[in-house]
DNA sequence: ACCCAAATGTAGCCAAGGCTACGAAACCAT
DNA sequence: ATGGTTTCGTAGCCTTGGCTACATTTGGGT
C-alpha cells in the first residue's frame, strides 16, 4: 500500500543543504571506503615486519596463519603489494620490504604501540586494548597520535 | 640474480611459531576485513538518521552528497541494507530506517558523540577529532567506550 | 495538459578481498 | 634419486564498493 509520495515533511529542498552542520559530514567516508587497501597494506607490511624478526624471513603460509586467511588471499595481495612498491618476492621464495615497505611497517608498529599503551593508560585490558588497537590504529591522525603520547608522558 | 633458496635465515620451522607472541596476531584481522560492510552500514544508517532530523526525510541523492558517492552506489546500498533489515524504501521514495536500523542509528550516534568528545578533551582540535572519530567509532569495543566515558566524567 | 529538470534506477565495468579446487614447485627423507 | 609432504601459484567464483552512461519516473512550472 503506497501511502504518501514524497513521505510526509519535504520541508527544506534537501539540495543545498546537508554540508555539514549536526553531523552530516562528507566526502571523508567515500575515501575512507577506498582506505581499505590501505590499512590491508599497512596490516601485511606490519605482520611481514614482525615474522622477520620473530622467525627470520616472511613465507606466504605464515602471513596466511598470522592474518587468518587463505594463502591464496596472502599471494594475491602480496602481488599488489609489489606492484605498489611495498614488497618484493619472486615465486616460491620469501617475502621481503622494500624501502618504503619498511618504514610503513615501523610507522604502523609504532602507531599500534602508542594505541595499545594509551588504552592500557586508560585502564583497558590488555586483550581489549590489542583488539581496538588493531582496529583504532589505521584512522588516528598525527595530531591525535600526539594527544595519545603527550598523555601517556603524564601519566606514565 | 637469484641467490639463496629460502633466503638467510630459517632459523625456526615458522611453522606452530607465529601465534600471538611480540605483535603477529591472528584471526581479528581476517574478520576485521569482512567488517568493512559493517562499517558502512552504520556510516549509512547514521547519516540516514542525521537527514531525516534535518531534512525531514532521506533521499537517495543527499545521501550521496553526504555520504561522497554517486547516487548509483548509494542505491545499491540501500538495496543491500533493506535485505539485510537496517532500511526499507520503495523506488523513487525516501528511505526509512527499520527497528534494528533505527537502534543502529542511535548507538552509532552516541558512540560517534563519545569518541568524539574525548578527543577534543584531550586536546584534539574539533576538526581533526570530526575527522578521526569517524574512522574510530567503528573500532571501539564497550570497554573501550567505558573507558573513554570515565574519563570523560573526571576531566570534564 | 505537457514538458523539462531533477531524482532514481539499470546495465555494465573495475578493483579488491575472500574462498575452493587443483596443479606445480620445493624440500626433506629415506 | 625418488617419493611424499608442504608450500605456492593459477583458475575461477562470489561479494561489495565505486564509477560512467543511459533509461525511467517524479514533480513542478508554464
Amino acid at each position: 500500500m503506497p501511502a504518501v509520495r514524497r513521505s510526509t515533511a519535504p520541508s527544506q529542498p534537501a539540495s543545498s543543504a546537508p554540508t555539514r552542520s549536526t553531523s552530516a559530514q562528507a566526502s571523508s567516508l567515500s575515501k575512507a571506503r577506498q582506505d581499505n587497501a590501505r590499512e590491508i597494506a599497512e596490516d601485511y607490511v606490519e605482520a611481514i615486519a614482525d615474522l622477520i624478526t620473530l622467525t627470520g624471513e616472511a613465507r606466504v603460509v605464515d602471513l596466511a596463519r598470522t592474518l587468518g586467511v587463505t594463502h591464496v588471499t596472502v599471494s594475491r595481495t602480496i602481488t599488489r603489494l609489489q606492484r605498489q612498491g611495498f614488497v618484493r618476492s619472486e615465486p616460491y621464495r620469501s617475502i621481503f620490504l622494500t624501502e618504503s615497505g619498511a618504514a610503513l611497517a615501523r610507522d604502523c608498529k609504532s602507531r599500534h604501540e602508542t594505541v595499545t599503551a594509551f588504552l592500557r593508560a586508560l585502564g583497558v585490558r590488555r586483550e581489549t586494548a590489542e583488539r581496538d588497537a588493531e582496529g583504532i590504529e589505521h584512522h588516528v591522525s598525527d595530531e591525535t597520535l600526539a594527544a595519545f603520547l603527550k598523555f601517556l608522558h603524564a601519566n606514565g
